[in-house]
DNA sequence: TCTGGGGTCCTAGGACCC
DNA sequence: TCTGGGGTCCTAGGACCC
């Protein structure tokens, strides 16, 4: 009974899924160029694609490939709800379901296969009711290991199902183009093709060391295995995340100590709150600063203690970005700020906190104590948790244009932070039906 | 008037310890 | 007196993914 080696893994990818929502929920766009987003493409449909329009394409740009291309906002709640919709469907098919975003999972289905047939089957009794239950097209790969399915499931777009048997292996991924095989972007496949490698089927007849000196160490063995057909990775769920960030585009503004603290102050805020919730906190704080013409630099500082209280981690990388910003005197302005916290551990929410590891002074008599600031982090909240985030704020935070994002976007994008199983989101991708 | 926001993993060099 | 190897942690930067 033992389920033998198979293909047995599913991976289920929904297609442009923002904009397919769109057009779920307004008719009227069915067929047409549209996009989520304005100022920049968050998600393009097919018909737009066809245009040359990608995610994260400027605004006037796609306007310029494409005149009668229609912006929407976005509905940034459906997706979430519809999204996890449809991982409540794959659920019922398996319990080995590993969410790896907002749109899209691994199913092993090894287990379910005397309850639901073979995973073809089940791969089409996912898309059918997938499309009945909520109007969206999901294209689905199905085979013995992961990576085979993800690639299988591109290839299958969109609104698609490519099974690959186990004796068809090799002659599936031969002739693929190496950009296919997940880690590869621009950068890998532009080193690739300068020695001629643009197939899987090429790349596995490139020697491993030669891969490394190419690519890396690590990198270099990763694709090896790949192109080999060699993949042991498994499917697991309930999996946490290891760092909390938020950042924000500015445009080019002049590069103020003011900016920097009204802005890592609303960062911080968001990061902080994320923190709490989940009962974490973090050793390591890293800002990072973006000049224009793309250039970033980045500081952190690892603590002692993990830090979840906002107004610690807002001196923290204030200091940092202070200290990027003084390490750069050549650069006047600055396009973006983030701030993200690593290291994280378990936090029980009375934790005390003292800042930098052997730098001490840092709070000075006058500063408030890590007691006091957490009271005050624990009102707001409160407070928050009842009224909503808008309740309560800094107020220098709250006078200011600093996000050109809603606060729906940004929550959408956070992954699962909070418990297993909780886990969800990231925006659509770029790659793949391209 | 040059691209959103939230993540993961890897590398290379230096500090430090045994 | 000069010379070693291995491991861990930290920092800064880069590539990549959704």
């Amino acid at each position: 009974m033992a389920p033998g080696p198979g293909s047995n893994i599913l991976h289920a990818d929904l297609d442009a899924f923002y904009a397919s929502v769109e057009q779920v929920l307004d008719p009227s766009l069915q067929g047409r160029p549209m996009a989520v987003g304005g100022g920049v493409v968050l998600a393009a449909s097919y018909q737009a694609k066809a245009f040359g329009i990608t995610a994260g394409m400027a605004g006037w740009r796609a306007r310029q490939l494409c005149p009668e291309l229609v912006f929407v906002g976005g509905h940034f709640r459906e997706y979430q709800r519809l999204g996890d919709a449809v991982m409540a469907i794959l659920e019922d098919f398996t319990p080995l379901v590993e969410r790896i975003s907002i749109d899209e999972a691994f199913l092993d289905v090894a287990g379910s296969v005397h309850l639901f047939g073979p995973p073809e089957r089940m791969a089409e009794d996912i898309r059918a009711r997938v499309r009945a239950e909520t109007g969206l097209a999901i294209s689905v790969g199905v085979a013995r290991t992961k990576h085979l399915a993800k690639i299988a499931s591109q290839v299958a777009k969109p609104d698609g199902l490519v099974v690959v048997p186990l004796e068809r292996e090799g002659d599936f991924l031969r002739p693929l183009p190496v950009g296919l095989i997940w880690g590869v972007g621009p950068a890998t496949r532009a080193r690739l093709a300068a020695r001629g490698i643009t197939t899987i089927g090429q790349l596995a007849k490139t020697d491993e060391a030669a891969l490394q000196l190419l690519v890396g160490r690590a990198a270099g063995s990763k694709l090896s295995a790949l192109a080999a057909n060699i993949d042991p990775r498994s499917v697991v769920g309930g999996r946490r995340v290891s760092s909390v960030g938020a950042q924000s585009a500015l445009g080019r503004r002049r590069a103020s100590p003011d900016l920097v603290r009204t802005t890592l102050g609303y960062l911080v805020d968001r990061v902080g709150g994320r923190l709490r919730r989940s009962g974490r906190a973090g050793r390591t704080v890293t800002v990072r600063v973006r000049f224009p013409g793309m250039r970033t630099v980045s500081r952190s500082a690892t603590l002692r203690q993990a830090v979840a209280s906002t107004p610690t981690l807002t001196d923290v990388a204030v200091e940092l970005a202070l200290a990027a910003l003084a390490g750069n005197p050549e650069e006047t302005e600055v396009t973006l700020l983030a701030v993200s916290v690593s290291h994280l551990v378990d936090e029980p929410p009375t934790q005390l906190v003292l800042p930098f590891a052997s730098r001490p002074g840092r709070l000075g008599p006058d500063e408030p104590d890590e007691e006091t600031r957490r009271a005050v982090d624990a009102s707001m909240d409160t407070i928050r948790a009842r009224f909503g985030r808008q309740a309560v704020g800094f107020a220098n935070v709250e006078l200011s244009p600093v996000s050109r994002v809603p606060d729906e976007f940004r929550e959408l994008a956070e992954r699962g932070s909070g418990p297993p199983g909780s886990a969800s989101p990231a925006p659509s991708s770029s790659r793949g039906a391209g």
